[in-house]
DNA sequence: CATCTGTCGGAAAGCGCTTTCCAAATGTCC
DNA sequence: GGACATTTGGAAAGCGCTTTCCGACAGATG
């Protein structure tokens, strides 16, 4: 006799359809469509039987076999470039946001500031069969790399997955766009209507656009205010707060003539101020440092940074929105995000 | 005549095993040998033969159809209570990492502060066949909660996954443990041994366990360090900034009676910091501020805060590690990590 | 040369689910 | 009441992979 199905152990591992189906007295079919939305209906009786059947075995749909069985899944791969970065986090928490709202998942990967790996997990993601992937990463200027990456991007789309970048356009999809060099050059006006006339500029790493485009954006800003734009000292350093600091430092070493420190990102002025500090440089009355990115986890430094506001919540929403809504077949859109100066008590007026 | 096959599109989607074994003459089996993983090795000629149809195919395995074939997959399910918070993405960082090193898939789920979602997550990575799945939570008193998480967390590991969790003993897991008790203990005895005997504590909310540990270790600390504890001043908000914020302004407006205040975390007593100087309180001039955690983020903050420092990137590998190695049915472990005492700029030592 | 062992490749049976197709049951209309 | 459309449930064919068998073959042994 053959009592295993009701009695014995409850079998390792979680209750599967055809269990719940055997509970019911129904088809696999059946109990399929009760549970696991179909847009056919089964009558209320047996459904309700299901149900119940679903209930008491603690039934979860395993989304492997949905996915295989589908062809589709509702994982959305969201690539940052590193997860330890307020900038990064941020937008991602805004992507996982809209995403729950869609209840999507959202699978996050870090590359850890590694382009090569940045390619790698869309990759992963594409054999994932991920609805929609988004990445948001530094561009660079490495021609090769940013063309493997489109590549990939590609691929990812013929096989019917979105994408959406968030500040790398130029790779062909939909993105969004940070106007930096806007961002930076109303910065500058800003600064120099303050009256601040000699420059310094922590310029992040050369290969890095975004940080390019703040550099040459603030630059500009700098010609248009009547400033003198030869002089301008320019230090490259890493993108973060420790390279904001070895720049400062650098700055400071070399013979500080600027009266206003502009850094390519917030983190960046942060370690700036904090070289400042340990070289006796007073912040904002021997010298003015302003930003960019009005990280939040920053606003209760002193002196409070100037900086140029984005609002990286929205970002994140934002990019998951484009990556999501309308048609595959639609052309790429670009949105434009433009920040806000905010003046603050880093920089001060000149007499 | 057929000629899809060598002719027409390509297929949407990448190719599939089938494909690539058709391409290189094997069976599927002796594809499938090759390419992903198994004890049985495969000759030479027809093994090259494999990977260059392969490479040319672009062939990547469908992650969800081996999770479904291997009945397992490599995904370790990692929830956290709220992304966007410091402890937590340099905890999920630590875990991340851990997990690389293995090759395994981390999935993160940021509940954003709801326990109920941190039960719904746990269930979905159950369902989803996670091999191992990490809660960085905050225990609560809630009973009724803990219980469901405890039955979910036993679900998961009855179904032959790994559990552990961070902060959350009693859960009958696998578990890395804060010495908060004995952290703020110390903490306590150093402030007094600066000289102070007037303490406010910001103790955050009175259901969260890590609050209520760090809250009590202090007191006796300072029991143990001769001070009165009786008109200790206690004010208890919200486990972040903001919470922070109020707390201190309460106590301002209330008539601030202590010379030294205690946040329960770093990010609450940057927030007391804030209020403080918003209420011209000078720190630690006026009033010393010390917190727990030492986030890094924060120790650019002027002055530098005092504080208990934590490893928490270490945290989350060893989190890691004891979710992964070992066998299933050891019994389960408590690991133990203590912080250190760190004094800085904003305790000041009294006369 | 017949037998045995060991290696290697392939056929086919799943894994847990969705979905198409079919058949039975029900309702509708003249 | 018969011809017809309309539901509603179930059988079975996949989805892309792994893995268990099984058979073929090569070399070793007596």
């Amino acid at each position: 006799m053959d009592e295993r199905k009701s009695v014995g152990p409850p079998r390792s591992g979680p209750a599967r359809l055809t269990e719940v189906a055997d509970q019911a007295g129904v088809s696999l079919a059946t109990a399929s469509r009760v549970l696991n939305g179909s847009d056919r209906t089964v009558g209320e009786r047996l459904s309700r039987r299901v149900l119940a059947a679903a209930a008491q075995l603690g039934y979860r749909a395993n989304p492997h076999a949905q996915a295989i069985a589908r062809g589709a899944t509702n994982i959305v791969g969201l690539v940052v470039h590193d997860l330890a970065d307020p900038y990064y986090y941020t937008i991602a928490d805004g992507v996982m946001r809209e995403c729950e709202q869609r209840s999507l998942v959202v699978v996050l990967a870090s590359t850890r500031r590694d382009s090569e790996r940045e390619i790698e997990y869309v990759s992963a993601f594409r054999a994932q069969r991920a609805r929609a992937v988004i990445v948001v990463g530094s561009r660079t200027t490495d021609v090769e790399l940013t063309a493997r990456l489109a590549k990939e991007l590609t691929s990812f789309a013929e096989a019917g997955g979105r994408v959406a970048c968030v500040t790398q356009d130029r790779l062909g999809a939909n993105t969004v766009v940070v106007q930096n060099r806007a961002g930076a050059t109303e910065l500058a006006l800003a600064l120099a209507r303050l009256g601040h006339r000699r420059f310094a500029v922590l310029a992040g790493p050369a290969d890095l656009l975004t940080a390019r485009e703040r550099h040459t954006g603030f630059i500009d800003g700098l010609t248009r205010a009547g400033v003198p734009t030869g002089d301008v000292q320019v230090v490259h350093s890493a993108f973060s707060r420790d390279g904001g600091y070895a720049a400062a430092q650098q700055l400071v070493d070399d013979g500080l003539d600027a009266t206003c420190v502009f850094a390519c990102n917030d983190v960046m002025a942060v370690g700036a101020m904090a070289a400042f500090r340990d070289r006796r440089v007073r912040v904002p009355d021997d010298v003015s440092v302003a930003g960019f990115d009005d990280i939040k986890t920053l606003r209760d430094l002193v002196p409070q940074l100037t900086t140029v506001h984005l609002d990286l919540e929205d970002l994140g929403e934002r990019a998951a929105a484009l990556a999501l809504d309308g048609a595959p077949e639609d052309p790429a859109q670009t949105v434009r995000v433009r920040g806000q100066v905010v003046l603050r008590d880093s920089t001060r007026r000149l007499p």
